[in-house]
DNA sequence: CGACCGGTTGAACTGCATCAAGCTGAGTGG
DNA sequence: CCACTCAGCTTGATGCAGTTCAACCGGTCG
């Protein structure tokens, strides 16, 4: 479960989480410069869950947390996987609208949501954050709503490495070099299954025809090998 | 098309739209009392396009505007529909991600982006903006990746139902009362599709579906009688 | 060794898309 | 005033992508 870790600042991982937002932003400052609160998770370990009340911001300083809703019958979908450096907890009413849980080991940064109230300082990151995000959840929604199967699953690989399949992506580092790239899911079948809006067994049998038609190399379950990066890029539905 | 007006405030229809944000916020200002320029649009009329300059940022403060996305192939998802108070045209890169066209007359503040970094209360707004925005989008995701057709239609209708099918819905207002509201789409069949991530064809016969059994009343195209809010919410996927 | 969990594969089904035709009403022009 | 047009919508017939149901596989743990 949770433990707790109070030390202030010198945490390098911090490091990581700032360098991820916004570059050139002037808000270089992580929540924890301002006494938030350092929690250390385990794997699929809940951060909170929809419903609780909203009273605390949340940052993501490493690992992954996907946040998800849920329908009364069970249906189940992931509205965001969270990167280091990416705000959460934050909410309209008094309550939570998703449940928040790890992916894998992750470092979380809480700071009650009066703080937030008074520093204009995070609130101006706050700003830069929330807008990237944004931005996002409606590539993610073009997804949900207009991709086929293989899209998905394209587009989900895709979002993993991240200086390519941009709108300026260079292409294959070099002629002649292998265009190879190792990713790491950190999600079940399930998981990826609630993101992309399909069932395991679609998500299963994609990435099947993926590694038969050699694009893909699958060396542990949440471990994959891109063959060809480019490829694999065109069968996204965005070029 | 737009046309300018850069009369300052005492705009009645700018107090709507500050009221539609978070009530008890203390953040009351429009945009527009920051000197940002209100401009009027006609129905479909695209305020900006997607890859356009994002050197400002827009506030609805009147109407209805969409944005939505485009696939090279042509298939379009709308991933937001605007309603007063809200808040658009902020990205994290130079570029608009999204393009925006009104789908209604409607009136639109602009405000220069460099205002908004000098602004600490713009950002304390806009953060409050953003996160419910946000939440409606969380919303949204949940309806493209695990709704069915009748499920997103019944969805679609109960939004536009301010007051109810929420998480604490009164239910019909009195014993006895009917239970009736007449909700005005101010969309296309085809806008609707693209909203709900389905084709023209499946909403078209999802609302005749909805008619026959009796729900709902279709005086015109866009203006549609809920005749039993409380069983048509049941629809939704929600209860 | 057996149980179990996450993943894969196959076979059959189905909800929505696709393709195609017809309808309706507002606008136009003779 | 009525025929013509055209855009937006509806309806029907057919097809298929992805779901559902079911069996099986392979690694891990007690």
């Amino acid at each position: 479960m949770a433990y707790l870790d109070c030390s202030q600042p010198d945490c390098s991982s911090v490091q990581g989480a700032v360098l991820s937002a916004r570059s050139g932003g002037a808000y270089s400052a992580s929540l924890q410069d301002f006494g938030a609160k350092v929690v250390q998770y385990s794997p699929h370990d809940v951060v909170y869950y929809e419903g609780d009340p909203s009273d605390r911001l949340y940052e993501l300083t490493s690992g992954s947390v996907m946040l998800f809703k849920l329908l009364p019958d069970g249906r189940r979908q992931v509205v965001e996987v969270l990167r280091p450096g990416d705000i959460f907890g934050l909410s309209t009413g008094d309550e939570q609208d998703c449940t928040a849980e790890t992916l894998s080991v992750a470092t979380v940064c809480a700071l009650d949501l009066q703080k937030v109230e008074e520093s204009s300082e995070i609130q101006r990151k706050l700003m830069y954050c929330l807008s990237a995000q944004m931005q996002k959840l409606h590539e993610h929604a073009v997804l949900l709503g207009r991709k086929s199967a293989i899209e998905r699953v394209a587009s989900f690989f895709m979002y993993l490495v991240p200086d390519r399949g941009g709108a300026r992506c260079q292409g294959p580092a070099e002629e002649g070099t292998q265009d190879l790239r190792l990713i790491v899911l950190s999600m079940t079948r399930q998981e990826i299954a609630d993101y992309l809006g399909l069932t395991i067994e679609t998500v299963s049998r994609v990435i099947s025809d993926m590694r038969r038609r050699g694009l893909i190399s699958v060396s542990r379950h949440d471990e994959i090998q891109l063959n060809r990066v480019c490829d694999l890029c065109k069968l996204t539905g965005m070029h």
